[in-house]
DNA sequence: TAATATACTGTATATATATTCAGTATAATT
DNA sequence: AATTATACTGAATATATATACAGTATATTA
């Protein structure tokens, strides 16, 4: 699957939304009043890249013929559960997989990607507990108060995310006894895995 | 749920079929060429009776606006959410279910019963936040340290639990700015409804 | 430098679609 | 005997919708 711009995410996330409600998928008029457009011709070009790009069908001449080819994850195995590694990034490689958890794709509103087990409280205040599972949904479409997987490096970390300017970033905690960690892009480089939508405490 | 005549059933399964083959429920017309009807107004009489009936619902004035009821996914295996009102028992009563959530029974291990949708912020250190929902095994199996619902006359609450005596209880907030529950067990009586096995957090 | 992708507004239009109205016919209720 | 529900055909129409076309603007790539 092809690289996707945040714009596109948005409204490919408004699809999925759109059909968990309504049962059906939006025409180009809802998508533009869910995500603010003032022309159709802005959700249908967004519709020509997504579909270009193989993440939807568009049945041509039909109204609200928009299809998803990734129906999130449908798939009966479940969702993994991946271990918060000291270091390295998050991958899905099946010796970072604890076990996998059945559960809906829509659990957590508009779907989401793996779990992940939280080390440590550093954001404790939040009230995400050690242990707890944490449902990361991968995503590039990220807001001031977000709370985000963030690696650095080899470190991965979840915090609170801002954007304090165009080039520095704050990673907060939600834990007194830790600092705020602050990035110049310029200087060190710090990738979002994705974002938590969702948290599972087992006990 | 009402009776259902045998071409209102083709109809019925025909809306089904389309929307596992497109991903989009089929029009008047579609359901006329898949079904044999010469006129989209077959179709109409026949959706109009599904939905007086309550097999569907039909959007006004929306192309392809017909989405199933299907009463086969809340009845299987989900479990009721239950608002955790300011006074009463928290009951099984319908009127006290907000929706019900479709996950394994295993989900937290040895099995619960029911989800409480948690008010206020009195257990915070322990990760429990506002509009939390918390995992309830109905169980009189109750140890020190546990994590209760606990039932006082009409008032609910959450809180950890613990046996000072043989009669007397403590109910103790996770958040300084609550105060102990200092109980009486020849004075009050006290209700344990079950105890806390896990938490979900929909963001 | 030109070309391409992204990200929009705004207008226009052919057609896809829901929906009403007018019939015909059979069977089941009241 | 009158009403109601079922089960259709056939035609008509207002509008919902996809989609093309004309712009503007920025960023990236060749």
């Amino acid at each position: 699957m092809k690289e996707i711009t945040i714009q596109q995410n948005k409204v490919l996330d408004c699809i999925q939304e759109y059909i968990n409600k309504t049962g059906f998928p939006p025409t180009r008029a809802n998508i533009c009043k869910e995500l603010g457009f003032k022309s159709p011709n802005s959700a249908e070009t967004h519709l020509r890249a997504l579909e270009k790009k193989g993440f939807i069908n568009i049945e041509s001449g039909t109204s609200r013929g928009i299809s998803l080819v990734n129906p999130v994850e449908a798939e009966e195995d479940g969702f993994p559960i991946i271990g918060l590694v000291a270091a390295g990034s998050p991958t899905l490689a099946s010796e970072n997989i604890e076990k996998t958890v059945n559960c809906p794709p829509t659990f957590f509103g508009s779907g989401f990607d793996y779990f992940l087990r939280v080390r440590g409280l550093s954001m404790k205040d939040a009230g995400i507990m050690e242990d707890d599972l944490i449902a990361v949904k991968k995503t590039q479409d990220i807001r001031n108060g977000d709370i985000v997987v963030a690696r650095i490096e080899d470190e991965v970390t979840v915090k609170y995310f801002k954007r304090k300017s165009p080039e520095v970033v704050h990673l907060i905690p939600a834990n007194e006894d830790f600092k705020n960690i602050e990035i110049d892009l310029r200087e060190t480089e710090i990738h979002i895995e994705g974002k938590s939508v969702g948290l599972i405490r087992e006990n």
